[in-house]
DNA sequence: AGAAATTTGATATTGAATTCACAATCACTA
DNA sequence: TAGTGATTGTGAATTCAATATCAAATTTCT
């Protein structure tokens, strides 16, 4: 193809947000057992979404399809898979085993989307040595040495507010490449550490603000 | 003052996102002891915001300043909990007492911010009648009616996806005024419903693009 | 095989959010 | 109290995302 406009462009982080919800649509579809879909009967179900900018969405990544036809389900996944590299699993631990924490170790969606939940720590000596959602709570003291030797990539925070910052210290000393932080307030840490964050507590605020 | 634009335009849903980050930075500042900061300092921590986004977010709300001088921080804290309406309390109802539901009811948060969880519902007889976080759950089947009698503002959504739709059509029907959606799936809703999402899966597969 | 129908991928257009740049405003100092 | 320095609030310019449009490609029909 000689156009290719989009293909070395960056995609757009709004982009890259919708491919995880593309994926379980075409789980559906692949369910159903269609093995064809066009992109105006993908979006149906998908408020928000017009064809053209699924069209858009996926241009930044290849071709996908077939002109007349549509999309190939099967092949689709496959290709969606790759671009968000579903296949290389990452290293992760959970530091915080409380509510929050507990209902995240027992989360299903971890698996899915490539993450082996490998530790968890807690400073409760009451909780340190239970077994939660298959693993062993470790001492958040041990945090450290066992995160190495793990080789531990990502580090989830789900510890109150005021002690996040410093359990974000300690992840990026044991080595992580990226944290996904459950607590409300904003972490400080080297560029080179990937954040996100997801914020509860804003989204409810938010919501006060309209209702 | 003769020029005021944007005080009676309709902030956009980016800015409202913002308002929680803004008032956590505040409280920072606030324990800090500082008494005055200027929007240059103010977005020094805050990646992805410039001085002047922040100015133009105010400028949808009033002068919150001092020009030649910054922002006040406990009046600016003050402000902007008005503006977010932080005070008034709101009935919110979960639908779905599963792990998600069960550590949402135990949430501390949603009473420090505001949110009063007055009902739980789920369709599983195991799980009907018993108490989860001092809330006794009901029936889904009898959800509309209690809504309405609860006058119950927010509903909240911990349902799995492919169930979420029709809960919040159910929610809509009971009458309340938002939704915040902990499922995967996007919700269509009439336009005088508002909607927020809390995207667990989004957020860790943007880890994985990146990561 | 050729024509009609369909759908993609790319381009053009519209709309909205972000950033720029600076006049107006206020605090502080001498 | 006039002058200086700093910072806000805002209109204009820019960038970016969403949508509409269409030519090229492919299948299906006759």
């Amino acid at each position: 193809m000689q156009n290719e406009k989009n293909r070395d462009k960056e995609a757009p982080k709004e982009t890259i947000g919708r491919l995880p919800l593309y994926l379980r649509r075409l789980e559906h579809f692949q369910k159903q057992g269609k093995e064809w879909v066009t992109s105006r009967e993908f979006v149906e179900k998908l408020p928000g979404i017009r064809s053209s900018k699924l069209r858009k969405d996926l241009s930044y990544f290849g071709d996908f399809g077939t002109q007349g036809r549509g999309y190939n389900v099967s092949r689709f996944i496959t290709s969606l898979e790759e671009v968000l590299d579903l296949d290389s699993r990452r290293r992760a631990a959970l530091v915080g085993v409380g509510r929050l924490g507990t209902a995240l170790l027992n989360y299903p969606g971890f698996d899915r989307w490539g993450f082996d939940l490998c530790l968890a720590f807690d400073r409760d000596p009451e909780i340190i040595g239970s077994q939660v959602g298959g693993i062993k709570v470790d001492s958040s003291e041990e945090m450290k040495e066992k995160l190495e030797a793990s080789r531990i990539d990502i580090g989830i925070i789900a510890v109150p507010g005021d002690q996040a910052q410093p359990v974000a210290d300690d992840l990026v000393s044991g080595g992580v490449k990226g944290i996904v932080n459950f607590s409300p307030v904003l972490l400080d840490t080297t560029r080179d550490v990937r954040l996100t964050k997801v914020d509860i507590t804003s989204t409810l605020e938010a919501l006060t603000f309209y209702c």
